[in-house]
DNA sequence: CGCATCACG
DNA sequence: ACGTACGTGATGCGG
């Protein structure tokens, strides 16, 4: 009769932290009418349906704390000594959590000295006695030491909608020992969130060896003076009764004096009248539909804004007036270069002007309206305007505050290219493009074009609203040259780079897919034959069964999902077999074949020209990226991939292709901006760096005692200086052992002292700031830099590293294609500038102009910013891209 | 839709 | 004791 019964308990406190935490980015766009903040009772109830539809409990009990003493505080007047106190903003949702569980049918409590963990423990074994299932759910991995075989833990992962889920076996397979044994491990490790101590120097990894070997730390403690003498030994001796006391404190107690019964559980399923009166006071919109309630349109709709027809009347007014006036051109699907315009709206004088009649660009006023470079307009993203715009006829000018630029230049972070997140990250309520025409097959039009319309409006109030604030920010931060001078004049240059798109020759493109499709058909017959078996070669996994488990060949690498087959592992494997040799060149031709010789041909269009688009606002170090298709990474290292080039062609037979690329940026830009001697020597000099890098660390006398190795060690050691050194990172790179490379880093600090100095002062900048900066004044933020876990904040360390070098090389280029582009104008040149690849600007220009462009092209780049090394650079042209360099 | 892999700087 | 190089985007697989 008990045998279908299934108790489910969860741990209130704990997983209410994770919940506010998981979506503590949205804290203040939860907020209810009464202003009390919901984002853990709303995360917390995803959570709740998700269980309650897997598990199905006929019992369910929330646990919660009652209150910071307990039986625990006691033992240890210090436990949870250092635990940062609950935040206001959580603190306020723990009763309306309780409450809304008890409108959800699930009892609640809480009891005096005890805190949820304990009852927990003891209402899952009194389950455990009746014959239920228990199922635990916990952001606290020490409940798992409950697990038995009738009771699984889940642990949130990620947030709080995924779960962990520990049975017996689960814990073994994770930690190596049984769940009975975690307490005598957190005893001997102690917890730095419980503030409890443990034994020195005792963590996890020695505390599973110990009990692996004892048993217990009863067991451990019986034969600790029989170990052989050692420092882990004196620690276990000195440390021997905070590590009992640990234990204690690590123990749930499931013997608590829970006064509830089983039978008290119960679970009552929604109250759903008062449910939903909850839901509604709270705006949880999403739940109520859930439950099929209508919800009030007044809570869905934008508010209103007045506006009228933009026509020739409205023209007028807005021709004629003075003052900035902000503009929004609506498009309507992916990518900008083909989708439509489906409406205007220009605000002027604080009225609104709005039509989806696109007709009225063909209005000429408006169209010398927009043209006209004194008529100063407010927008969001310029360069996705001026592109649409184009396509229209209609040129754009006059642009004075492009919203999308300044907030990436106030934080990095906000780069998501919505309107309405940026809004919503100061504070003003405006949908994001996908929940204003929704999502995936639901994406759509509104039919009603006054929603439409009063959408637009509302993107054009937040750009006047937010104005003066952003631009406040940006005079507060320095940044408004860099606004000004770079990132608002590199928009345009973008804009007519991609609108004027590169010629690909598809002929040839075809002809390559042909080849390789041959090749292809060829290696994957050889590969067949000699694993004895067909596979598909591009699934790793079963690529992964053929080679370690079919031809036994060793796994140096595994990932989280199985063997890992990357070329690293592959290249150490193939003297043992030669299917993989050409598993290798299987995936080098295969790779090519799909992404560019087959996938480039997708993106050319009718002009039989590739329009990328460059992300302006995207990177964290003011790189651009390029997509639909990436031109940033073209093959260029093997020969094979290199070929795709050929491809890229100038748009008549008379033109060539001019490449142009900085040598050594970042490494000029570090000499630069760390101020060392040496390192600007080697440069003022034009020594080649890397043989001046290794003569330096080798300890030799001149370059010409340098070997090639000795230069490729060097050149990897000054690549990893770049990136925010480490020794085990290098030692990966160039195949040495890590204290070889801790030698390396050590002789390089002696040999070049003020990177040295500029490393260990840009981390202690990043710590006291919260940012790093380029030399443009470009901001990352940095908050990771004070985490407590290593790796996260070593990686914040890193990070502070490398922005301020790859950062400054950016705007480098920036400068120098703005300054390109108007030299361009100035001397009325015909070529064109198509592409940046991060360090290399790409033209097109008639033979005729190439010798001028080889005086103009690198004088521009080499004069962009003054610093105190020279800048240099190499170029080359032909009559296609591969030819170019 | 996340993961592994690999293309570029 | 921890587990790494910095910054990107596209593809194919498989749940």
């Amino acid at each position: 009769m008990t045998k279908n019964k299934k108790l489910l308990l969860i741990d209130g406190n704990s997983v209410s932290f994770r919940a506010f935490f998981a979506m503590h980015n949205v804290l203040d766009k939860f907020v209810s009418d009464d202003g009390i903040h919901t984002n853990a009772m709303y995360a917390f109830n995803n959570m709740l349906d998700i269980i309650l539809r897997e598990e199905k409990p006929t019992h369910a009990l929330v646990a919660f704390d009652a209150g910071k003493t307990t039986f625990r505080t006691e033992m240890f007047s210090d436990y949870k000594g250092t635990r940062a106190k609950t935040p206001p903003e959580l603190m306020e949702q723990l009763p309306l959590i309780q409450e809304m569980l008890n409108l959800r049918g699930i009892k609640t409590y809480d009891l005096k000295n005890y805190e949820a963990d304990d009852i927990i423990g003891t209402m899952s074994r009194k389950g455990e006695i009746e014959g239920m299932d228990v199922s635990i759910i916990t952001g606290d991995r020490d409940l798992t030491q409950l697990t038995t075989d009738k009771v699984t833990v889940r642990v949130n992962v990620k947030g709080v909608t995924e779960t962990e889920a520990y049975t017996p076996e689960h814990v073994k397979e994770k930690l190596g020992i049984t769940p009975d044994q975690i307490i005598d491990m957190k005893g001997l490790m102690g917890d730095n969130s419980d503030h409890y101590p443990g034994v020195e120097k005792v963590g996890e990894k020695t505390a599973i060896k110990l009990l692996n070997q004892y048993g217990t730390m009863e067991g451990l403690y019986e034969h600790v003076d029989e170990m052989k003498k050692s420092k882990l030994k004196e620690h276990l001796i000195n440390d021997k009764a905070q590590a009992f006391l640990s234990k204690k404190l690590a123990t749930i107690n499931c013997d608590a004096p829970v006064e509830l019964k089983i039978g008290d559980l119960e679970y009552q399923g929604d109250n759903q009248e008062q449910l939903i009166k909850f839901y509604q006071k709270m705006n949880f919109n999403s739940f109520l539909e859930k439950m099929d309630v209508e919800v009030e349109s007044s809570t869905k709709e934008l508010p209103k804004i007045e506006f009228s027809e933009l026509n020739d009347e409205a023209i007028e007014k807005i021709y004629n007036y003075e003052q900035p006036q902000t503009l929004i051109v609506e498009s309507f699907g992916e990518n900008y270069h083909v989708s439509p315009i489906i409406g205007l709206v220009i605000e002027s004088n604080g009225h609104y002007y709005g039509t989806t009649d696109i007709a009225i660009l063909e209005n000429d006023k408006l169209k010398n309206w927009l043209a006209d470079d004194s008529k100063e307009k407010y927008i969001f993203d310029n360069k996705k305007t001026v592109a649409l715009l184009r396509r229209y006829g209609c040129e754009l000018a006059g642009i004075s505050f492009d919203m999308l630029l300044v907030s990436y230049l106030l934080d990095t972070n906000d780069n998501k290219t919505d309107i309405g997140i940026v809004a919503q990250n100061y504070g003003h309520q405006l949908p994001t493009e996908d929940e204003f025409y929704g999502k995936g097959v639901k994406k759509a039009i509104p039919e009603d074009e006054q929603i439409l319309l009063n959408f637009l409006c509302q993107k054009a109030q937040v750009i006047n609203i937010l104005h003066d604030k952003m631009f406040s920010e940006l005079k507060a931060n320095d940044q408004d040259s860099l606004y000004d001078e770079i990132e608002l004049p590199l928009s345009n240059v973008l804009a007519s780079m991609e609108i004027k798109g590169v010629k690909v020759d598809a002929t040839r493109l075809k002809e390559m897919q042909n080849d390789f499709a041959k090749r292809l058909d060829d290696i994957e017959q050889q590969i067949y034959t000699e694993a004895g078996q067909e596979f598909n070669i591009n699934s790793p996994k079963q690529l992964g069964v053929v080679l370690f488990e079919d031809l036994k060949l060793p796994v140096i690498k595994k990932t989280k999902t199985g063997y890992s087959t990357a070329v690293d592992v592959l290249e150490k494997l193939k003297d043992k077999s030669a299917v993989v040799q050409k598993v290798l060149d299987y995936r080098h031709i295969s790779k090519i074949n799909s992404t560019y010789a087959v996938g480039l041909q997708k993106f050319i269009q009718p002009d039989n020209r590739i329009h990328t688009i460059y992300q302006q606002t995207l990177t964290q170090t003011g790189r651009l990226s390029s997509i639909e298709p990436n031109l940033q990474n073209i093959p260029i290292r093997v020969e094979e991939g290199r070929q795709i080039r050929r491809a890229f062609v100038p748009q008549d037979d008379d033109w060539e292709m001019f490449s142009a690329d900085y040598s050594q940026v970042e490494l000029r830009v570090l000499a630069h901006i760390s101020g060392d001697e040496n390192m600007q020597e080697a440069f003022k000099e034009d020594y080649d760096i890397h043989a001046h890098t290794a003569m330096r660390i080798f300890g030799l006398d001149s370059t010409d005692e340098v070997t090639p190795d000795m230069r490729r060690k060097a050149k990897a050691t000054n690549f990893g200086i770049v990136y925010g050194i480490s020794d085990y990172g290098l030692s990966q790179n160039i195949g040495i052992t890590r204290k070889e490379a801790a030698q390396f880093i050590d002789s390089y600090f002696e040999q070049y002292p003020g990177v040295k100095k500029y490393m260990e002062d840009i981390v202690k900048f990043a710590r006291e700031n919260g940012y790093v900066e380029t030399i443009m004044h470009r901001r990352r933020y940095l908050p990771d830099i004070h985490s407590k876990n290593f790796n996260i904040r070593n990686f914040a360390q890193r990070t502070a590293m490398n922005t301020p070098i790859q950062g400054s090389a950016a705007d480098i280029i920036k400068v120098a294609m703005i300054n390109m582009q108007k030299r361009i104008k100035d001397e009325n040149l015909q070529a064109n500038l198509l592409l940046q690849v991060h360090d290399e600007m790409i033209f097109e220009a008639p033979k005729s102009e190439i010798p001028l462009l080889e005086k103009i092209v690198p004088s521009v780049m080499d004069s962009a910013v003054k610093m105190d090394v020279p800048l240099k650079v190499g170029f080359a042209h032909g009559k296609s891209w591969y030819e170019a360099k």
